[in-house]
DNA sequence: ATCCCGGATT
DNA sequence: AATCCGGGAT
């Protein structure tokens, strides 16, 4: 445990990639940030991110300029449903006082926003320790335990329990980044990067795959 | 439980 | 060409 925690860690110093939103301090810049990235890559979001903030730095902006302009700003990552959400958020977050609510019931209220979304945007950006708990966790903790892996971590006790002791206390933050980033970049979805993994001796699939390996070479 | 949507992987 | 993948709503 403390162990994986640790090598997460030191890989995330040499690994986590910087992007604009990471570096952002501003709320409402950084919340919708994190609705782009559902179902979308980084790369697709970055420059729709940097036009979000350069025409619409508060949330009153993007109230003033209307739903069109938030459907133009969604229109390029191809979820038209995001754009209505977006318009929505913005109102939002501005009859908040230009800032959206940070207690996890509020915050969860607002359409669009889901258990990752909040947990991200909590740690990430708020300086609140949360679990995040996507399906890139499910994976990379089933294959971790060798249980079977439910690509929807709803109501999976095990994957909360064991993600939430994983979790620091303290360095949540970079924790958070370095299990978004190593479970993209090495433990993938279809061919996961055994050999280079940092956990692969605490991995009962890593462990497996190198075992295997092994008997393969000569 | 199913749908959305476009990119990635095979 | 076909399948897989993902966060949230319903």
């Amino acid at each position: 445990m403390r162990r994986v925690r640790r090598h997460l860690l030191t890989w995330g110093r040499a690994n986590v990639r910087d992007f604009p939103w990471r570096s952002e301090t501003d709320p409402w810049l950084t919340l919708v940030a994190e609705m782009l990235l559902q179902r979308t890559r980084a790369a697709q979001v970055e420059p729709v991110f940097r036009e979000v903030r350069e025409r619409y730095p508060a949330a009153a902006d993007l109230v003033r300029a209307g739903p069109d302009a938030a459907a133009a700003m969604t229109a390029r990552l191809g979820i038209h449903w995001r754009g209505p959400l977006l318009y929505r958020l913005a109102e939002t977050v501005h009859a908040n006082g230009g800032v959206p609510p940070e207690s996890p019931g509020a915050l969860r209220a607002i359409t669009g926003v889901g258990p990752y979304t909040a947990a991200a945007w909590l740690s990430l950006h708020r300086g609140r320790r949360a679990v995040i708990v996507d399906s890139n966790v499910a994976r990379w903790l089933s294959r971790m335990t060798g249980r079977p892996y439910h690509r929807d971590p709803h109501g999976v006790r095990w994957l909360y329990d064991l993600a939430g002791r994983l979790t620091p206390a303290r360095a949540y933050r970079d924790y958070n980044l370095a299990v978004l980033d190593f479970t993209m970049a090495i433990c993938t979805p279809r061919a996961p990067s055994c050999p280079v993994c940092p956990l692969r001796r605490d991995c009962v699939y890593g462990r497996t795959r190198m075992d295997a390996d092994t008997h393969h070479a000569r």
